[in-house]
DNA sequence: AAACATATGCAACATTGTTGCATATGTAAA
DNA sequence: TTTACATATGCAACAATGTTGCATATGTTT
């Protein structure tokens, strides 16, 4: 059989061919295994510039999965620590791809924003939590910060009316 | 028609009628209806020791109103900041008494303690929430901080095995 | 190409929370 | 004490989010 030299057809279903072939890198370096559905999904965290909840996820999706793969595969990567997941508050979680891979600089604990104009979240991950002194006996094990506010761009907007 | 001068049969069904009284007082002062769902509800928080979820709640209401009654009275009760919500994570939202009404040091935004091994948890209202350097543009309204760990009861359990 | 482990789809279920509407109850005025 | 009115409640229905069990499909290694 002749091997021909060109682009298989799953390639051409990713928006980006560079950036599918990041996250193939990924997958391969955990030793896990690379599936369309997990190529898809880790693409679109890549290329998204902000954490994306499951409905943003799945309208970016041109080949939706089930319902129930989408969930499977994003508890397996916050599991494998290739995304972090973002629990804004009681009706809304996003993930965010774990830069890690790229910038040491993503911390492990960070501040998340989350502005109540446009609701789009923001890792900041340059904002690492503050300690605090805890009452005697405790002990601490994680801690999540969640800022509530107005975002550079939604500010921006509202002086110019 | 005469008239008894005993306790109506309503205050039986409260566990300490101090409580009863205090939590009526709070409603009359809001200007809001005293019913029976609110006194059980803000009765059983008031007497907790620590916030309640709805499940805790449910359990602790010798007359269960409808779930949705619940939720209902729980939402006013927020807006009327009588209470404050806590979203702990995804699936667990609990509720704790404002006792600003009596003490003026539970400040508006604290930190909450979530302990893994028991999972209680445990307002520490005189460990307010530090500030951060927003990058520029970015403004803030509010703030939530969750600290994951092991409680002091639980700390010393351990101790002893 | 075959073998095996793992990923997926589907059906069913659970929990949390919301809405519309008819009825019940609390409160203040008569 | 009774009446009138606004508000609280119960019920039915719905929606969103997330989970589990199991049969089948797919990815990886040999
Ligand atoms: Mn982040
Ligand atoms: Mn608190
Ligand atoms: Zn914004
Ligand atoms: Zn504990």
């Amino acid at each position: 059989m002749e091997t021909v030299d060109c682009l298989p057809p799953k390639a051409f279903r990713n928006r980006h061919r560079n950036s599918t072939e990041t996250v193939t890198h990924i997958l391969k370096k955990k030793g896990v295994r690379v599936t369309q559905n997990r190529v898809d999904l880790l693409d679109i965290l890549n290329d998204a510039q902000h954490p994306l909840n499951q409905k943003d996820i799945e309208e970016r999706l041109s080949v939706k999965p089930d319902r129930v793969t989408l969930y499977r595969n994003l508890r397996f990567f916050v599991d494998h620590k290739i995304i972090h997941k973002i629990e804004v508050n009681d009706s809304l979680t996003s993930y965010s791809l774990n830069r890690t891979f790229i910038e040491e600089e993503h911390s492990e604990e960070h501040l998340h924003f989350y502005c109540s104009v446009c609701h789009k979240v923001i890792c900041m991950p340059q904002l690492s939590i503050k300690e605090y002194d805890l009452p005697e006996g405790f002990s601490q094990q994680s801690s999540k910060l969640i800022v509530n506010g107005i975002c550079n761009i939604c500010n921006e907007e509202k002086q110019e009316i």
